[in-house]
DNA sequence: GGTCGAAACGGACCGCGGTCCGCTTCTATT
DNA sequence: AATAGAAGCGGACCGCGGTCCGTTTCGACC
């Protein structure tokens, strides 16, 4: 681990009684396995709770809406990418130059961005508009750039770097502008290059 | 107008009959006053349809969904605003240098995106993945960077612009961050100078 | 083990977005 | 003007997200 940022906080702090903690799990388990068979249209709040064998007033007494069901469901892989981000291998991880870990985050950030795509744009603003997970990128992508030399301002860079492998900017470039993801990264590489002082 | 590009399209053909179009109108000015008086909370599709004096069917007929009928709503605006940039006063519109118009194009659209941001919000990935809107602004952007003088590909720093100043990224700077608007304009064109060759 | 307060539970209930289909109205054609 | 048929209309109906509140369960303390 090369230096320590709040993970994802708990979207919901932990059930303090032992059957609200058990049926929590019970209820994510049960929304993992609908999506699994379903896709997420099949993420009904009724669904979810037959399934998990609880009443409805319990699965949004613990999540809040369905959309905040799905924030906790992206949170669970986000701390997975952060883990591995932060003490994972290289070149993601530490132990690389800090431009291979730079592009290193962009083609897992982008991976990621295209696999969970139905998750996030299901999800809305309550997970895209996460300030925790933005902040830790920039936060770390900041602290990338530093490593690489940047010159002047690093957060602004860091934000336009994040920003450009968000969910929104992939879906426009790849769907709308039908950009390959090999066409974007090289985008991002230069606009990376720009930033940094020519070597 | 200094040159020709595609306008936001018509997002529902324009109805051929009388009475579709009579109810089009009436239905668009009902939703634009339930949303002056009660905010967006208050733009019920029942309640257009009850204003206008129609049926909910019809109201469905004509924009699909509620998402569908709001990104009519923001097509207006849109409109109006293009129809400035391409023909308006400057340094918005033709007769300014190109760096400046850049200027105006940031400020303008942050300033039409906050001012919009509960109706965008409500929209969704409806208008916010509008490929039109955005191709328009990036061919904008893409071809000011061009009368200024940007060497190499400009097309993806173009994208980088507009999608600095788009609707999810000015939330996470506005709200998440905590930056002023004036600040967040800087930045952007600190990002501007570094992609344009050094004058 | 008994007691008690707080936390959690559950399912009836509500409002709204969205669909469906029989009825009405418009306009092109003669 | 009459007609025909396509386009439009309307509102009953449905499913799902979200709320509410009486009931149940947990576990800390005696």
């Amino acid at each position: 681990m090369d230096r320590s940022l709040p993970l994802v906080t708990a979207p919901t702090a932990a059930p303090v009684r032992r059957d609200a903690a058990r049926n929590r799990e019970a209820l994510l388990a049960a929304a993992n396995a609908l999506i699994a068979e379903g896709g997420v249209a099949a993420l009904t709040m009724d669904a979810v709770a037959c399934r998990a064998g609880v009443g409805k007033g319990t699965l949004f007494r613990r999540f809040g809406t369905r959309e905040g069901l799905m924030a906790t469901l992206l949170d669970e892989s986000e701390r997975r990418w952060q883990e591995a981000a932060m003490s994972g291998p290289p070149p993601l991880g530490p132990g690389a130059p800090a431009r291979d870990r730079l592009l290193a985050f962009a083609g897992s950030r982008l991976e990621e961005h295209v696999r969970q795509d139905a998750l996030i744009r299901a999800a809305g603003t309550t997970w895209g508009d996460n300030q925790s997970v933005i902040g830790f990128h920039v936060l770390h992508v900041r602290h990338l750039l530093l490593e690489a030399g940047i010159t002047g301002d690093a957060t602004y860079p860091a934000t336009v770097l994040v920003t450009m492998v968000s969910p929104p900017v992939l879906r426009q470039q790849l769907d709308a502008a039908r950009l390959t993801p090999s066409r974007v990264l090289t985008g991002w590489t230069d606009l990376l290059d720009r930033l940094l002082p020519a070597d």
